[in-house]
DNA sequence: GTATAAATATGACAAATATCATTAAATTTT
DNA sequence: AAAATTTAATGATATTTGTCATATTTATAC
């Protein structure tokens, strides 16, 4: 099995704090897996009892409701970690985490990250850090799902995909989504989501090509997305 | 000024996980304030330099939005600390904190709560948990808040208020809000809001006195917030 | 490669929610 | 206590968004 001395991607997340002796510790003890397209790396309501970090892959992060819909919450691709919220918590893990595309992460078990908590103070402060940032960001989130218009928030989305996950050579978002999980970002009718990406083609501010978007004039998505 | 060690209110924060010596340091290097009703503990886009923690009053957490609307997406009350996301994430503070009733509340330097965290681990555990039941919570709300239409919302909020809050010797739910900041709470219009209200008064699930709330038949609420 | 299913697109209509206007009630100021 | 201001309430109407129906395109299975 790989080793996490050697593993570059942790310097995308808290896992950069640790020394190498710290990380040959995790090494031992860690596991790797791959997570097929479609299927969960995490069920909301269930425990884990450990952390997962991203090798590769990209990742939504999801949520129920009582009426039966799925609501995205969030968009993980590699280099992120996830589950550390659930365990510093000792709460059931609040989202589902399912593959957009085939992934490669790696677990290491919740008692290696407790002691490394508390024997690490960089470690933690630096788990800290990126929890803090996510709630900043969830919060805003909620103020624009509540006071955005539908619109708005198409817009706002996919300035945020193209900030996340980056464009291909040919400058389309580099993620493929159904009309139904850009729907489900927004929180709106897949119809309403589907008639809303039309118009913004029709005005040129976007290009479709089957699933793939291409942003054209962001300036104006900028707009868009401040009810412009 | 009175002492940090002496104080009741820590137990029901991360403050309860330092001990006497810990405690002495802090009340030392803290200062105490009371913002009157209507003032700003906190402002949106500012950086604060300490965390805070509130021994007295009630208050609501804002974000003003692009369209100049303000979005509430938190009440916090006495025994709550407040500024440690920014603090530890190193941003500016995300949210207006707003008193809804005079608040006495302690400051405590930020350099002292980080040196607390490097030598006190159970300190920074209990952190994280804090605010990993934050993001949880929020993330929640923005899947309620996409998804959940402006009345279960309202019924949402109301048991929300009341859980936070509870109730005065009459029943009514003890805290005091116009019809504006209910709407703001739930993201609808104020009007809209003031009919909805109405509407549940006249169905006989709530009472209203003024700008006192009543639950009178919980769970006809708690079908509604889950849209039956 | 054809059949089948799934996803996308679009129109017609219904429901939810916002906006504007006006009145009534409560609160604050003088 | 009266006047002025703010807040609450409610009707009328406009706008936004959702739902249902159906056609078309795309993807998947055989």
């Amino acid at each position: 099995m790989s080793k996490c001395t050697q593993c570059i991607i942790k310097r995308f997340n808290s896992l950069h704090k640790l020394n190498h002796d710290e990380l040959e510790n995790f090494s031992e003890h860690k596991t790797s897996l791959i997570i097929k397209k479609g299927e969960n790396l995490m069920t909301e309501g269930h425990t884990i009892n450990g952390l997962y970090c991203i090798k590769d892959g990209k990742c939504k992060l999801t949520k129920l409701n009582t009426n039966g819909k799925e609501q995205i919450i969030k968009f993980v691709k590699g280099g992120d970690i996830l589950g550390h919220r659930s365990i510093l918590s000792d709460e059931p893990v609040g989202l589902n985490v399912t593959a957009l595309e085939d992934m490669h992460v790696c677990f290491i078990p919740k008692g290696d990250i407790l002691d490394m908590i508390r024997q690490n103070s960089q470690f933690s402060l630096s788990l800290m850090k990126n929890i803090s940032h996510q709630l900043n960001e969830a919060n805003t989130s909620i103020s624009q799902m509540a006071q955005k218009p539908v619109k708005d928030r198409l817009a706002e989305t996919l300035l945020h995909l193209e900030n996340i996950f980056g464009t291909d050579k040919e400058g389309y978002i580099d993620v493929i989504l159904t009309r139904e999980e850009i729907a489900n970002t927004i929180g709106t009718a897949t119809e309403s989501a589907i008639r809303l990406l039309s118009n913004l083609k029709k005005d040129q501010v976007i290009d479709l090509s089957g699933k793939k978007i291409k942003i054209t004039n962001k300036n104006a998505l900028n707009n868009i997305s401040e009810g412009y």
